[in-house]
DNA sequence: ATCGGAAAAACTGTATACGAATATTTCCTT
DNA sequence: AAGGAAATATTCGTATACAGTTTTTCCGAT
């Protein structure tokens, strides 16, 4: 049977597709798993001692997820093309801005707290010239502040794609000098919040998101000149 | 097996559980399941002649794209309460707009052929007093302009709340005085479409879900006094 | 007639097995 | 050495069965 980690929520209640579930996604949004992993039922249950079926249901619910995409020789991360890279910023736009007005106006003030202690973890590890650490603070930063949108549907929209917005992040996070931007970036949207400026949360994530495209683009540059040669309107 | 009605989509390379997915999903979208259904594994497997197994994929895949709830004894229709439906109408507002700019530059002239056959249909069916033919027309001509976004995951996130939609739709459609409100505001985004008019369609799709809301609210006017009392903010 | 508890029924989650489909590897011919 | 065909391996989809959980029904007591 299954040895979980997090016995809190891998409670009596939860059955044993949504333990591996759970633990699954855990790995994925950690980034344990390479881009060439295949996750094979067989090898997932024999991992977790349970037979295929649980393996299976838990490795079909993160495809309907978007964390993992369906082939014919196993589940692997998604590769999103180009194009739908711009697009989950297109979307992202729409709904970003809202969602950080809405945190400014329903944080409390211990969310507020934690906000503030993981910018000075941020800037530690900053300083310590440590990624991983300060990746996993920027991560922690912006789960956090969406964890209090109030608006469940929109949060639920926002953490749909969670995991593409990691993998860009990845990449735009391998240029060092993105990581002050970044850093004052969360601090500038730190203090709106701080403020219960909705107007300046909203406007500071609108910026966010077009200096994380900015990025982006100068980041695959090379490629981009090859794709627009061959790219079609989709639709 | 399977005596699937649409065998275009059911090909040979479709999978029995996506052959029943796609068969419920339609039960589902065009209204056939009452509130209280519940479906069972067992009675669905035994209805299309099946093992549980594809039966249970199935199901579980709708209850993963939003369309059914799993409960201890089968899955049901969805149950919003006040508080998520209007959430969706603020998602709408992010989302919607944007769409339909995006679909006035994307719509093909064959594709707007299409919509005015189907607001021909839609005028006709007002004459006639045929509920069902106005309400599928409505619903064809949403689901034909949400089609040629040319953004996919826009697209897709649209299409997750689709069913929410068609629930509130149902309880606004019961009063026939919204029927012709709800006609001229397709001939509208309809001409705005024509003219490749981006803000004009954005506008009047804005215009359109507040004045859904509008409606909603008032249907659900009585129920909804009693809650203000005893409503709290999620989060 | 009502209520509570026990038993039966209904349903889910998971285990194991089998066949089909797909991908990979190997072998043979040119 | 390369390409194509055949064989093999891998993986998935589905069938059947069993155990556990939840719900419903029935029966006895009050």
């Amino acid at each position: 049977m299954i040895a979980g980690k997090s016995s809190a929520n891998a409670s009596a209640a939860q059955s044993t597709s949504g333990q591996i579930h759970d633990l699954l996604m855990g790995r994925i949004q950690r980034g344990e798993l390479g881009q060439d992993v295949r996750l094979v039922d067989t090898a997932v249950a024999a991992e977790f001692g349970v037979s295929r079926m649980p393996a299976r249901d838990a490795l079909m619910r993160l495809a309907h997820e978007g964390y993992l995409e369906p082939t014919t020789r196993g589940f692997m991360l998604p590769r999103l093309d180009h194009q739908e890279i711009l697009e989950i910023f297109d979307l992202r736009r729409l709904l970003e801005p809202r969602a950080a007005a809405m945190a400014a106006l329903s944080l409390s003030e211990e969310e507020l707290k934690g906000l503030d202690d993981i910018q000075a973890e941020a800037h530690s590890a900053m300083a310590a010239d440590d990624f991983e650490r300060l990746h996993r603070a920027c991560e922690t930063f912006r789960n956090s502040w969406i964890a209090a949108v109030p608006n469940v549907s929109l949060r639920k929209a926002l953490q749909r794609y969670m995991t593409q917005v990691q993998a860009v992040r990845l990449m735009t996070f391998a240029d060092k000098a993105n990581h002050p931007l970044i850093v004052a970036g969360n601090t500038q949207l730190y203090q709106a919040f701080c403020r219960r400026d909705a107007v300046a949360a909203s406007d500071r994530i609108l910026r966010f998101v077009f200096e994380g495209e900015a990025a982006y683009l100068q980041a695959h540059g090379e490629i981009r000149n090859q794709n627009q040669n061959s790219s079609a309107q989709a639709g």
